[in-house]
DNA sequence: TATGAATGAGTCTTCATTCAT
DNA sequence: CATGAATGAAGACTCATTCAT
């Protein structure tokens, strides 16, 4: 009898998430995907374009959620948000980051310290790209509303940016409890806020 | 009529050094790495344990120049140096950061982002720590000069050092230049000066 | 056009047997088998599991078509058979382990002096193991029997299944024909008849 | 200051035997030994022929004392004292022989077991040709001696003298203590006097 | 959609020995 | 007597992918 063609797919897609998990992309081996999902080898190329593609699929949904949560957390109306911040709301922001990294705690740690040789290759940078220009664009919607803003240079930009990157491949890294990483937000948005205010002068 | 030794073993090492920057430690070969180097493959081994003994070879002493460098930037005597900072001290660490990075860029490049698979792999994470072991000794000794000084948690240490490791490794990736590296260090210096009075109150 | 499966599995297996017989176990070479049977060297793990899988087919027939022989010569019916041996019947055997011994020389040429460092390695222990523990329980179904029969000790018993060992390996090694095989079986059975009743007491 | 000549044969010596005895022949490697014998490794060829020079230098004397052992036993006098052969006598000879194997037990297990490849492999096959020989001229001794003796066959005689090879492989991989080897050799005496005096007649 | 077979280049490392010095 | 360097072939095995069916 013929299996399904989704259950397929999804069997050699959780066959492969577990290779990449155990092994990385580069060390990942076609066959010990095939093998695990029961679908012989060359019909795994029925269903994804090869290696790369099965990383990708399996990987994708991780990194476009991540992305995603960014740039929402700097839409337009959230500048007025995080003028009048209230701690509370802030505590909500963070509780929501650290869900979506938990949720795809593996994936990340595949993306930041183990994609070398894929197409998802220098995530960390993608990632630091698209937070940079999504503060880029957040801060010109917040000078546009208070001019009186002073500029930072974009290399600085650039590197908080990283910073946070950095703090999230921690996260992922180490795997700190909850209150652990709520206490450390709390320092530092006191510690950025001040920092911010030195520098913009407002 | 022979080659000396030390030309071969330092011809190995260029050729190496070609291959791991041209295709990063998991892709070089060591048959390519021979044939650049004119020396016959199985006489490499004469000269290095290995793949991974070449590897530590081309790459170690920039990583041991630069975890000298932090260790040094962060001895008992700094302590005042940095209280009373006087810009001008400041800009002169800085080139010197700037310099071994420099000297270093390729092999940093590699340490970064290439060694997966090697001895060497996880090198962004021992920066981070032996930054974060290093901040840790320093500010022990800043507050035992200077009691006040509230407590920051580890966490946040270690997110500080591993800001620096990421703007470390920012500007190995992008090679701004030297003015816009002393641009930045300027506003991160102000940034961090307010954001650390503002957690320690002093 | 693709030639049958089943020609090139039997194709590698006649060339590896070939080179085995060449240059037993250790100094065969799976690129010489490879090329000796015109299929492709990585084409070769698809039909068997490595260099000892290949082996073991090779010569575990050989392997397996002895110990049972060897089994089946010391079921309970036999012990009554042996007990009022009738030469002919003797001779009858002696014929078919001349056979067997016969049809797989080559085979058990390897097994005995030529599978070091294969996992059919130590050959002939096992052999003399099996003899061994095969002997012992046909001397408690004897002595059920017959239970005047006096002990001997296991290490004897051990000893002279190594005997007969010994004497497959002479066979296996110097291929004397067949009439000098049964004459001195002959001999043998007389010789072993003799001193078996001086330790037995029967 | 140089280390005197037969101190480094000797190292070299030692060295080897330890690696073959670790390894086997096969396995062991010339660059082990030279490392473990603190000799330049291309210096070890001026003590040596080669490989398979150590090896005999290492396993040669074991050879010798066992062939040497066993031509001693069947010496024209020991005709007689073997013909009214008191127990005692024997039991004398049985732990000379198990003296000598426990002297080279090492290095009998390498020439039994371990020499594939080597000058001196096949041990087992030339010991038992020596074994063979000599009994053979044993025989003609008693021959003369004592002329109604019946003949036996070549072939049986070879297969005694690979019986009694097997006996001291056995003792030399199984190890058995010092008392189950005489009580081995006193069921091994009777039941070959037994067999022996209804073959020969006398 | 599925498969088994095939490819061909690729991996790092080890080996015993020799040679010029 | 000693050495470090060099050789060149060989070792088993894996890889992602393609193709004919």
């Amino acid at each position: 009898m013929r299996v399904l063609k989704d259950e397929k797919y999804e069997s050699i897609l959780k066959a492969a998430r577990g290779e990449f998990i155990r092994k990385g992309y580069k060390d990942a081996s076609m066959r010990a995907i095939a093998a695990a999902s029961g679908v012989g080898l060359s019909n795994v190329y029925n269903y994804f374009s090869g290696k790369d593609g099965i990383y990708a699929a399996v990987v994708g949904p991780a990194r476009d959620a991540l992305f995603l949560f960014i740039s929402r957390q700097h839409t337009e109306e959230m500048v007025d948000v995080n003028r009048q911040v209230t701690f509370g709301h802030r505590e909500e922001v963070i509780d929501d980051y650290i869900d979506i990294i938990e949720r795809y705690r593996d994936e990340l740690r595949l993306l930041f310290f183990r994609s070398e040789g894929s197409s998802m290759g220098g995530f960390r940078e993608a990632l630091t790209d698209h937070m940079t220009r999504v503060s880029y664009d957040y801060m010109a919607l917040e000078k546009k509303r208070y001019p009186a803003t002073a500029d930072v240079s974009h290399f600085f930009i650039r590197a908080l940016s990283s910073w946070m990157t950095g703090v999230v491949a921690e996260i992922v890294a180490h795997e700190p409890d909850r209150q652990r990483i709520r206490d450390f937000f709390r320092e530092y948005f006191r510690f950025e806020f001040a920092g911010w205010r030195e520098l913009t002068g407002n």
